[in-house]
DNA sequence: GGATATCTACCGACTAGTTGGTCGGTCGTC
DNA sequence: GACGACCGACCAACTAGTCGGTAGATATCC
């Protein structure tokens, strides 16, 4: 049963990290902005690395959900890709998480707390396992098309993903050349 | 007339930032490399934003070299962008500087004090406008084919670039993971 | 040529503020 | 009366940055 101050900490934690990694968000910013003691902080998560691992954690059970319901509700490999890509657009558009974290920390990757790392590296895998599910089953239904087997065409279109989100960030948020760097890439796939 | 001292700081400092980020490395780190004490280091560099800004406009400067003399002296456009590549391939193989500081920096943008900031956007700009010249010149000699614009092309390419360095951050610095993700984007340009 | 002034590189000791983290204790609820 | 949520006060360690001062090279003046 999380309580409402445990979820505030947690979303907070989340939006800090998002913008500015894991090394420079403080227990002080949260309680700042959460409006409790740092002392609490430390009650619900008692170590920085235990709060950031509590993070992704919730992250990779959401992607993991929202992927389980695109391929639930979303027959069309083609059109899951474009779901996939299209909701960072949406998040880089609505400035509410213009980031993925994870991607965030893998370029922190060496400075981190072991445990963290392990939880980057987990959500990596499964974006990978899930992306290569789906190419796999729409290059076999021929809704896809491809060079590159399953695996590395979800590799390529997760970095590319990547990369654009950095792009993006240089450029002041900036969807729109989020999108024309990642609308090839999907096409590229779909036809 | 830059001197020992002061190289040796902008070296180890650049090293600090590659593995771990703005926000991770401190003046007493670079102390204890270089062997000097803290406020020498403040004697060369004023403030904290003053040696990030010098290490990457010397890395801007380092680009802007290498890009030149691959222009005068690699004729072809597809070995110029195979260059570009496989530099960044060879860099993560080597394990010295496995990864661009500007595209790290980028991540951890907005908690940047904004003299970075604009350095490492600068970067940005003028290594796209350098493959753009790469791939429009390309084009034009029918060295490369794209169904994209130069800058476009140019755009994706780097985020390609960038999205493979993560993801082989990922994976403990594979460097034949970063080639898997980025030999595709180049073949695709190069025909 | 010798005394003097200037400059650069460098350092130890310090500061104010922040970091993650601990402690003992209070409050309300079950 | 036990328990979870919460807090203020505290801590040692670290942060970037400052200060006054030293050693050595170089330039200036007589």
């Amino acid at each position: 049963m999380a309580s409402d101050t445990y979820t505030r900490i947690l979303d907070t934690a989340q939006a800090l990290i998002v913008t500015r990694g894991y090394n420079a968000f403080s227990y002080a910013d949260i309680s700042a902005v959460v409006g409790v003691g740092k002392a609490t902080i430390h009650h619900h998560f008692p170590g920085k690395a235990d709060l950031a691992v509590a993070v992704i954690a919730r992250y990779r059970q959401a992607t993991e959900d929202g992927m389980g319901a695109m391929a639930a509700h979303e027959p069309r490999a083609d059109k899951r890709l474009a779901g996939y890509v299209g909701f960072w657009e949406q998040c880089i558009r609505d400035n509410n998480a213009p980031f993925c974290i994870a991607a965030l920390l893998a370029a922190e990757l060496p400075s981190l707390p072991p445990e963290v790392a392990e939880q980057v590296k987990a959500h990596f895998d499964e974006l990978i396992a899930r992306l290569t599910g789906f190419i796999d089953e729409g290059l076999k239904k021929g809704e896809l098309t491809s060079a590159e087997d399953a695996e590395r065409s979800a590799r390529i279109l997760v970095a590319t993903v990547h990369g654009a989100m950095l792009a993006a960030r240089v450029a002041g948020g900036d969807a729109e050349l989020y999108a024309s760097i990642t609308e090839p890439a999907l096409r590229r796939l779909t036809g």
